[in-house]
RNA sequence: GGGACGUUAGCUCAGUUGGCAGAGCAUCGCCCUUUUAAGGCGGUUGUCGCUGGUUCGAGCCCAGCACGUCUCACCA
């Protein structure tokens, strides 16, 4: 406990002298700050006179200028600021003993009137002052808040104390995925949960997180994806259904990349992907409308037009123009093999057909894509669960939306003919014999639900974190996420960092899980 | 996993050629009844990430480690 821990701990001790509860159970406020500030925005001095209203608020002391027997101090409601004004001669003389005793960070109630100093800025004259709760610990700076993007993220806490636009990013965060059901609710859609620990993890290619089930005694894996059970729901008869849910890959952490991200999965029967490509740019249409004056954003010091509709340019015919390789050759596998030899001598020789399309795609084409574009008709071999295009049956009905060059929207006519899809899966594992260590993995219980018969039906998936990126202006998908992956700290600050002990002891506690709750 | 950079007071940051550990804010004391990063005067505050090495002497040089940030790779 350092020095200045030790000197707030005294004056709560103090506190408790003067019988002042310092934990006390309710504060039963009237106003949060934003309803004080829009109300009473306009209003001149005089007329803030005329209100009788007597306003309790409450709120954490984030600054506090004494002068004499007067001071003015800033409450912070977790939204808004609002100041407070303390003078000795306007309150009982035992509130004025408690305000003696405040530090900032504490958090109190007060009650009073409104009223504008000289400089204009609404204040409550403090007529009663109630303590709510010591801050032990010191507040970051004042001016520079907390710089430190690790603080940051691992205290979350004081970002949002000290930093206001954090909590403007999580407002909006909130905002969005509201409209996002609201949109969904309103076109008929039910919202569903699906499980998280699955046996076979389906739906999407990538590495999973291992977990264990005791008493059944089977691992499960934590879902790279919810697909394959929306699917099911599907088969089961529901035309419209929709999860927003987080799903886990085991995979590294970069800008755009969290281990656990949140995923909009929706699914709608008897429709193909066109529906699905015009259903995106209507819901990013009511967003545009919603939190964006002209529909255009600035990511990363570029303009970016997020205004419908969106180009549709081919999987393929992208690679072709921006890679220099004819349509034949890319089709031919082993053209394409001499091409990457050739033109990419650095790189690995991917193990699959599908993998070296993708290298060249996220090579040559995915940078490219900053302003909206669907890129469409991916070829069959790296898409398993959509169904091959009506115009050429090395290529699916599936699309990508891309913006900022980030992956927004995976969507596709969803295939529901179950040998086709038999024959997908069993294509992968050929893959996944050959290297590729993400290719799916063959369930036979979904493939049993498709053999009952799932109607055609269009689905696609939606990076939650990505979107909330685009119109935060997010340079990093962590400013999204409350608490993005770290690595654990080893040991307190200040104790010197011995991993072995620590692991070891983070070890033993994991071999009595029965004593952790 | 690779590379670059970083880690100094509660926070934001300086720290020169290797020679007493610094500033602002916070905090403590005094003054101050309309301040706005309030102001004035005076104090307190450190395992310089950790471990070792070089040196008469290390925040500074060297090695290893830990953690972070950025970036590349993989992925959405």
């Amino acid at each position: 406990m350092d020095d200045l821990s030790q000197i707030r701990l005294e004056k709560l001790q103090k506190l408790e002298e003067l019988g002042v509860p310092t934990y006390p159970y309710e504060f039963n406020k009237t106003h949060d700050f934003k309803e004080i500030i829009e109300n009473y925005k306009q209003h001149s001095n005089e007329e803030l006179e005329k209100v009788e209203q007597v306003f309790k608020i409450a709120g954490r002391i984030i600054a506090l200028r004494k002068m004499g027997k007067s001071s003015f101090l800033h409450l912070f409601d977790g939204e808004e600021k609002l100041q407070i004004y303390i003078r000795q001669d306007m309150m009982p003389e035992k509130d004025y003993a408690v305000y003696k005793l405040l530090d900032i960070g504490d958090i109190i109630g007060a009650s009073g009137k409104l009223f504008r100093t000289h400089s204009g800025e609404l204040t409550l004259l403090a007529a009663e002052l109630t303590f709510l709760t010591k801050s032990i610990h010191p507040l970051p700076e004042k001016w520079h808040g907390l710089q430190d993007k690790e603080l940051r993220y691992r205290q979350r806490y004081l970002d949002l104390i000290v930093n206001p636009d954090t909590r403007k990013v999580f407002n909006l965060r909130s905002r969005i995925i509201q409209q996002i059901r609201l949109f969904f609710y309103q076109q008929g859609y039910l919202e569903v949960e699906t499980p998280m620990m699955q046996p076979i993890p389906g739906g999407a290619s990538a590495r999973p997180f291992v977990t264990r089930h005791n008493a059944l005694g089977i691992d499960l894996y934590l879902r790279i994806a919810p697909e394959l059970y929306l699917k099911r729901l599907l088969v089961g008869g529901m035309e419209k259904v929709f999860e927003i849910n987080r799903n886990f890959r085991n995979e590294g952490i970069s800008m755009k990349h969290n281990p656990e991200f949140t995923m909009l999965e929706f699914y709608q029967l008897y429709k193909d992907f066109n529906y699905y490509m015009d259903l995106t740019e209507n819901l990013i249409s009511l967003l545009n409308k919603e939190f964006l004056e002209d529909g255009r954003i600035v990511f990363q010091g570029q303009e970016i037009s997020l205004k419908p509709p969106y180009p549709r340019k081919k999987y393929m015919d992208l690679i072709s123009e921006k890679a220099g390789i004819s349509l034949e050759d890319l089709w031919d596998e082993e053209k394409l093999k001499a091409f990457i030899e050739k033109n990419m001598p650095t790189e690995d020789m991917p193990p699959t057909y599908g993998k070296m399309l993708e290298l060249l795609f996220d090579h040559y084409v995915e940078a490219s894509l900053q302003q909206p574009t669907y890129v469409t008709y991916f070829p069959k071999a790296i898409s398993p669960l959509s169904k091959k295009s009506r115009q050429d049956s090395r290529e699916t009905e599936r699309f990508e939306l891309y913006i900022a060059g980030m992956e927004i929207a995976n969507g596709f006519s969803e295939l529901n003919d179950p040998l086709d899809q038999r024959g997908r899966f069993e294509a992968q594992v050929k893959d996944r014999e050959k290297g590729d260590d993400e290719a799916q993995l063959i369930d036979n219980d979904f493939l049993t639900a498709l053999e009952y018969g799932m109607p055609p039906a269009a689905g696609e998936g939606i990076g939650i974190d990505r979107l909330i990126m685009l119109f935060s202006g997010a340079d990093s998908i962590k400013e999204v996420i409350l608490f993005p992956l770290l690595r654990p700290k080893t040991g307190l600050p200040g104790e010197s960092g011995e991993p072995g002990e620590q692991a070891e002891a983070a070890g033993a506690d994991e071999t009595e899980p029965g004593a952790r709750r």
